[in-house]
RNA sequence: GCGCCCGUAGCUUAGUCCGGAUAAAGCGUCUGGUUGCGGUCCAGGAGAUCGCAGGUUCAAAUCCUGCCGGGCGCACCA
């Protein structure tokens, strides 16, 4: 409906004025009194048509006004033109945010998005909700719209943080087997490494040297190795069920071990890699750029996350032919990733579909978080913190409620809150950590999503079900706002995903909720007449849909009781 | 030093890419609303020189320049 609306105004437009090459955007008034659509065009051409707005704006007026679908169009303010949709072609439209909420067939080359990208050796972080929730609810719009998504956890298990931990674990371990600690003891062996360090400048020498002989195949070093990749990535699989996070593929950074020689000598035949200080090997930028030079490899030949990051960028060329690579970090990272790219470029990568998707930073109020510090404030213990504080508010509200499950109603809104804490902010904003912020169940919060769904789910019920209204001639003023609510949702969805931002997903559907919810004060449902009541149980079954398939998306769940 | 990001009611934020109507919400605060389809809800009030100063424009929170404040990055960690 909205295309063919379109459609109108750039006939009128080219026919009127010659400008055939203009997108004409619709928004949503915020007042209701501005109707249910309006575009600023006639704004935007005024110079390029040498006209005053309030004058194009009344000829594109005209031409709509001979539109089937449109109740009543005028020009208003400045020279925005506002437009009312006849309550039946606001009804029909409803057939495409029912459409909607089913995910589309896949199809065509991949998208790869990758994302968490968690440590071994180390738990998880609060911090890591960031990457970790944006990158999964980013990928899940996309494949909700259709595309083919490779979920893609590339886990740090290679590197010079190997050494440390072999040399922690023979110095201040007790003897056991390396399979035998738990994550937690092995990251209190690796700050008790970085702590001792200041005593014995040797210690970090020794870790990269041991690291060397990890990668030049040593047996011992090999099982070693092993064991602790095996032991953290049990302990992860927990932690990820809870967030609703999943993955196809967790091929690390041990897995390119094989694959940066071949990058070294073809660099080096190109002329791309050159000598750096101390026989390291570097690639080097233009003087514009003015980036820094990047390190490809070490002075003792040993190699880099950068090595890593050129061999991984050119196997997912080669075996996934990807139409898109969106990597998740956060924007310390931006510089490399820039250098990543450009050093790409100069070894003759298409890599056109590759972007480093931004997110902020989490810090304490007081404390930067550093693994090394050890003062990290464990994912795991936050996520059963926000449970607890569910529970005592399912306590409170007792006998009102309904659920046949509290302890998985804690468990949804309790992760849910914090999870939507991270996911309704726009993820390039730094965030700093706030118990009461990451726990709270009122207004712009998980839990209003989730009474709000089994409030409209709970009056379908007594409604015996939703039916296709028939013969709607007129609407109320909170139905019509609901309705034109409810149709932006593919608009919303599209907009979320190709900005790679789930926010505007979460806020949308907080405001759907709030007009959900002012309607249901305003109006009768199931004591209205008919054809009211038929279309008012409709839109109470088409929003619980909506939030049901949007909170999921965007890693929530959401019950049909509580 | 060079580069990047951020600065919007008391607090937390949306809006900035792509300039347009009276700057939009949540929390907090004040006043109201349930013999009712679920009050974890709803209606309303107070609360903002959009960090500061210039510039561009019919029109600037949005674009440009400078400054101030906070954060981050700048080769052998990832």
């Amino acid at each position: 409906m909205f295309s063919s609306l379109s459609n109108a105004v750039k006939n009128v437009l080219e026919t009127e004025y010659g400008i055939d090459d203009i997108a004409v955007s619709w928004e949503r008034p915020q007042e209701v009194s501005h109707g249910d659509l309006a575009t600023p065009i006639a704004l935007q051409v005024s110079k390029k048509a040498s006209k005053s707005p309030k004058e194009i704006a009344e000829v594109v007026v005209s031409a709509l006004s001979k539109e089937d679908s449109i109740e009543r169009v005028e020009v208003a303010g400045p020279g925005y033109v506002n437009i009312w949709l006849t309550p039946a072609a606001l009804v029909a439209a409803l057939g495409s945010t029912r459409q909607a909420c089913t995910a589309k067939v896949k199809s065509g080359a991949p998208v790869i998005v990758e994302y968490s990208q968690p440590n071994i050796a180390k738990p998880l972080g609060a911090h890591h909700l960031l990457t970790t929730l944006f990158g999964q609810s980013i990928a899940n719009i996309y494949e909700h719209l259709g595309y083919e998504v490779i979920k893609w956890n590339y886990m740090g298990d290679w590197g010079t943080q190997f050494g440390k931990l072999s040399v922690a674990v023979s110095k201040w371990g007790d003897g056991r087997a390396a399979s035998e600690y738990t994550v937690d003891e092995l990251l209190e062996l690796y700050v008790k490494f970085h702590n001792e360090v200041e005593n014995d400048d040797t210690l970090e020498g020794q870790a990269r040297a041991v690291f060397k002989k990890l990668e030049d195949g040593d047996t011992e070093l090999r099982a070693f190795w092993e064991d602790i990749v095996a032991t953290t990535k049990s302990a992860l699989t927990g932690i990820y069920d809870q967030l609703h996070v999943s993955f196809d593929t967790d091929k690390s950074e041990s897995f390119y071990e094989d694959k940066m020689e071949p990058i070294l000598k073809a660099g080096i035949k190109a002329g791309v890699f050159k000598e750096g200080e101390g026989g390291s090997l570097i690639s080097e930028f233009s003087e514009e750029s003015t980036m820094p030079p990047y390190l490809i490899r070490k002075g003792d030949g040993a190699t880099l996350y950068s090595t890593r990051d050129i061999a991984q960028m050119r196997y997912r060329l080669d075996e996934y032919k990807p139409q898109e690579i969106l990597i998740v970090t956060d924007i310390a990272q931006k510089l490399h990733f820039e250098q990543l790219a450009a050093t790409c470029v100069q070894l003759g990568m298409d890599i056109t579909g590759f972007e480093n998707v931004l997110v902020g930073r989490m810090r304490y109020a007081d404390k930067s978080m550093s693994t090394r510090k050890g003062n990290v404030l464990k994912l795991d213990e936050v996520l059963s913190e926000a449970v607890k504080k569910a529970e005592e508010k399912i306590a409170e509200h007792g006998d009102q409620i309904q659920s046949d499950n509290p302890q998985e109603l804690a468990q949804m809104m309790g992760i849910g809150a914090v999870a939507y804490g991270v996911v309704s902010q726009n993820r390039k904003q730094d965030i700093v950590f706030d118990w009461d912020k990451f726990l709270s169940f009122e207004g712009n919060s998980a839990p209003y999503l989730q009474y709000t769904h089994a409030r409209a789910r709970s009056v379908v019920e007594k409604a015996g079900g939703a039916t296709q209204p028939q013969k709607i001639s007129q609407l109320s003023e909170k139905e019509r706002l609901l309705l034109s609510t409810l149709l932006q949702f593919d608009r919303v969805l599209e907009e979320a995903r190709k900005n790679h931002m789930p926010h505007i997903l979460a806020n949308f559907l907080f405001e759907l909720c709030q007009d959900y919810n002012t309607f249901y004060n305003a109006e009768p449902i199931l004591k209205a007449e008919e054809p009211a009541r038929s279309l008012r149980v409709h839109l109470t079954d088409l929003t619980a849909d909506v939030i049901k398939t949007g909170a999921k998306l965007l890693t929530l769940s959401v019950p049909d009781r509580m």
